[in-house]
DNA sequence: AATCAATGTAACAGTTTTGTAAAATGACGC
DNA sequence: GCGTCATTTTACAAAACTGTTACATTGATT
């Protein structure tokens, strides 16, 4: 039970994950507000000043689409940053297409970990917008929460995919990703994608990095997958 | 699949809770077996070398108690550490006091990264801790997660087979392998493989390790085999 | 030194894996 | 609906890897 930290209100019906999220949460010294039904997260937005919110896409009455809507169309909460959470198959891509006005979205199953990096940069955004999420490796580096990338000083400009691509590779600088973990990362597992379709993704992704720099930072290892290093 | 890392069976029937966990330590480089009765489980440990175990308490058929006294009954099993995955409230004292053979257990909820420092240690305890990432021998070192091999700092490209003949002989620098028991851990066994193609493979092996240092790393004994060893 | 068996290795052919262009598909906005 | 864009599949080309063979070399033994 931590007494400071940034307070967290997650709205999740089902009760295993509610524990599991909120006690990683607590680990990390976030104070936790549970709710299971979107009234009840409501109504604690009105009781206490949240500083970020994660909200389940699907819940028992109104969806969590609604209870977004709502957020965001109240003047005292629009500003709170809202992470949904959406299960695998929703169609992420719906999801940002839709104008809920939520600030991001994971797809479950997710890591901890990642959950966890997306509530530092939602918290960040909000007060004063001026801390940056940036992931590096040698003279490579990706801004997540301007969703840009440089490679010795030049931007490249990479499709959603490539940015998620390219993101995964960075959180393990070195690490052998194979094609099914990358699948699985990337793709978040959507059934009936071909293993080939990493390679042509892997493809190019190295053809807009190399565009701006000459050095390979994609490493083809050979029967096993890809990871990001400078081999030489 | 993934591909190297060690390999955890969980066993646990709430689906959401058996994702988020296969997930979270998939990230983290393991190979994970999923299983949602003790049955299966215990299928999959006679099919597979299981590393460790987390092991749900709460089972529909049998319960986690019973799928435990198994695994640590069967000879084949029995050293393979278990963690039990206890719901608040299912009196964890009892659960320590009890003979289960379990080797650690853990009180849900749980944070991912207690988790995981958990199965970490378990795997230490194992032998000697099989869940190294990095095997090396004098200035010769080959990170597993990386798939890469350095000699004297210099890096070394290996093909699949190099790789694994390697990494054999890097399990116990200086132990001379016959041809047969390297045929037999390399190649498994694949039916049909002359004796002579470890020679032609161990040549190459060489050959690219002295590219980039000159002594010669593997030592020919002849007439019995090969071993990893800077004799002369 | 001559012999013989064991090992080293280049070269080849066959296979597998990966790179990639281009066509098919699908989603979205107009 | 239609064009545009991003993604996926497909198909083929290129590259890397493998197992075998043949011949060269080595080392032990006589």
């Amino acid at each position: 039970m931590s007494i400071d930290g940034p307070k967290v209100l997650i709205v999740e019906d089902e009760p295993s994950q509610l524990e599991l999220l909120s006690y990683n949460l607590d680990v990390e010294g976030y104070n936790v507000f549970k709710a299971e039904t979107g009234e009840q997260g409501l109504l604690i937005l009105e009781e206490t000043e949240i500083d970020i919110i994660l909200l389940d896409w699907m819940l028992p009455q109104a969806s969590g689409l609604e209870v977004c809507r709502q957020i965001k169309r109240n003047k005292a909460t629009k500003s709170i940053p809202v992470i949904m959470l959406t299960a695998r198959g929703e169609e992420e891509d719906k999801v940002r297409g839709l104008d809920t006005g939520a600030d991001d979205y994971i797809v479950k199953p997710y890591s901890i970990k990642e959950l966890l990096a997306r509530v530092r940069a939602g918290l960040r955004s909000r007060d004063g917008g001026k801390g940056v999420d940036v992931l590096s490796y040698e003279n490579l580096s990706m801004d997540l929460t301007r969703h840009g990338v440089t490679v010795e000083d030049h931007n490249v400009h990479l499709g959603p995919l490539e940015f998620k691509l390219l993101r995964v590779l960075l959180e393990a600088p070195g690490r052998v990703f194979s094609r099914d973990q990358l699948l699985e990362r990337v793709w978040a597992n959507s059934l009936e994608v071909e293993t080939r379709t990493v390679d042509v993704h892997i493809g190019r992704l190295r053809k807009q990095l190399n565009a701006a720099c000459n050095d390979d930072y994609i490493r083809t290892v050979r029967g096993f997958g890809y990871s990001l290093d400078k081999f030489a």
